[in-house]
DNA sequence: GAAATCATACTAATGCATTAGAATAAACAA
DNA sequence: TTGTTTATTCTAATGCATTAGTATGATTTC
């Protein structure tokens, strides 16, 4: 049930992935072409790739992702609350709150997630 | 002004120098020869290639850190939302409240930074 | 069914982080 | 000053992410 490491260049082939899914291999290698600079093959070595790792399925030439956007985001926070803040939360909460200058926005989405959280959603 | 980037390995000598600073290579290597099993060597190697970026310091055998704790944490935190929600904080924070089951501690903590930004801080 | 097109695997080159051995330089002791 | 220990650099090996060329296999078209 944890989510497979998803690297880099990997990454940005799945956004392009999650925007269109589901999609052919083909139509794939032709965007990752445009907005990647890639190389046929080289789309075709990432899906494969992927595919091992079960990050996605390709099946019949459709390719669908198995691993949502969303979860791969949380792992990749998950991995830096451990590596860079020794796994403490509220260590990364502080060091967030230091750097970023939030917006009204910003701040009313911060607010609105404590809220659901107080309510135990 | 901006923070070098420091990786994963050096991330780890860092650790160290930050929390026995100012401390002289010998006794660094000595360190992470305990703790993260390295020659000495190679710490002399980590101290020159971070010397070069402006990281740390080696001044007449002392060793000290050019840059904080907090401000690579910080960094770090900038590179991913950068890298991985396309720089939109509230999309960051919405993948992190979704993940991370806070405790009451950990919800003060954020209450209370956002209050602190409202005051403008 | 042969030819052509499309899909995919195999293999390898490249670049870069990491680690450390060997060589050199500097400081210190005899 | 010479020998010895200590500090540091130079160089290179290793491993891994990334990219892509070539070969092969599958599917469609005539």
């Amino acid at each position: 049930m944890a989510v497979p490491k998803v690297f880099e260049s990997e990454y940005r082939f799945c956004q392009i992935l999650w925007e269109n899914e589901p999609i052919s291999s083909r139509e794939l290698s032709e965007l990752c072409k445009e907005q990647l600079g890639w190389s046929k093959t080289t789309t075709y070595t990432v899906i494969k790739r992927l595919s091992d790792r079960e990050v996605v399925k390709n099946e019949k030439t459709i390719v669908t992702s198995l691993v949502s956007k969303e979860e791969v985001q949380a792992s990749e926070i998950d991995e830096l609350v451990e590596k860079k803040f020794g796994g403490s939360v509220p260590a990364f909460i502080a060091a967030f709150a230091k750097t970023k200058k939030l917006s009204e926005e910003e701040v009313d989405t911060l607010q609105q997630m404590i809220e659901r959280y107080k309510k135990g959603e």
